[in-house]
DNA sequence: AACAAAATGTAGCATAAGCTACGGATAATG
DNA sequence: CATTATCCGTAGCTTATGCTACATTTTGTT
């Protein structure tokens, strides 16, 4: 199936991403990163996780039309999404109920947003402006891997 | 028109890209940046443009087969999104005949090499291994606003 | 020149992410 | 409790990026 093939490229990511610290085992296909569609399917799924992470970290809860008014998108194009991230079993929701993170959303969403606040920190030790950091480490977290994020840590804390 | 459309959020990019460096004016609309589909194009375009320049600069000409190779795409894919950059005057393209770069693509080949160089050079200075730094640094570049690419460069001379 | 091989183009399908328009469900308010 | 306003789902369109299968053109060999 089409799903199983990007839940495995998910999860690929995952291991990728944070440095191996989801437990779950998969099956290193070969060439994923070579397939910009399924790359930026799964930037999008960090960005969607990190943000109902936030989001109900400050409101309590998180509701479709905040998640449309975070990424400045329709309610239309969040749903769907929320629907294939149900699939992928990061979040949970039920019509006209809020979203909720579900246990391995949960554990992926703390490693993005901890290497989000990483790559933040980073910029901004580096010298460049809080407004000019903020905008560039939410492009620039999902192409960070362990390497570079180890260095940028290093980097932090000398 | 769609196209009209994009190609103002490709000047908008390039102008932001390389710190205004080009002369085009354009008119910014208010929100391009949260309309993920648009900045996916744009980086597409970065990318085949840099390709392209690498691949003549290496052999001497850059066929649409050298391009899938590069990517790891069908040539299918690729000879889609050459159309849509010859429409974009970046690109410029014959039947059956190798791709080349227009005057306005050779101009934003150098800006995105050069780019490219910096966040290259940036993070193996920071430690991080060559390997990784090449994977990494074709994912951040797209990202690097000028701010950023400034305080790399301080970071590389000081 | 003819044939085979390689390169490119075209048709048609899938998925991801964007939209508007419309309708149904929930919540707030008189 | 009824009404209104807000929220959310569905239908259906668009563009961007991927693919396979097949057609066509160019190139290389005999």
């Amino acid at each position: 199936m089409a799903t199983e093939y990007a839940e495995s490229i998910l999860l690929w990511q995952q291991t990728f991403l944070i440095g191996g610290c989801l437990k779950e085992k998969v099956k290193a296909r070969s060439v994923p990163f070579s397939k910009t569609r399924n790359r930026h399917a799964n930037e999008t799924a960090e960005d969607y996780v990190e943000a109902v992470a936030e989001i109900i970290e400050e409101s309590g809860e998180c509701r479709v039309l905040d998640l449309a008014r975070h990424f400045n998108v329709s309610h239309v194009t969040v749903s769907r999404i929320v629907k294939r991230l149900q699939d992928q079993q990061l979040l949970y929701s039920q019509p006209y109920r809020p979203v909720d993170l579900t246990p391995k959303g949960a554990k992926f969403a703390k490693r993005v947003r901890e290497r989000h606040a990483v790559v933040l920190a980073f910029l901004m030790a580096l010298g460049v402006d809080k407004s000019s950091a903020q905008i560039d480490s939410e492009g620039i977290e999902h192409h960070v891997g362990p390497k570079t994020l180890a260095a940028m840590k290093r980097f932090l804390e000398p």
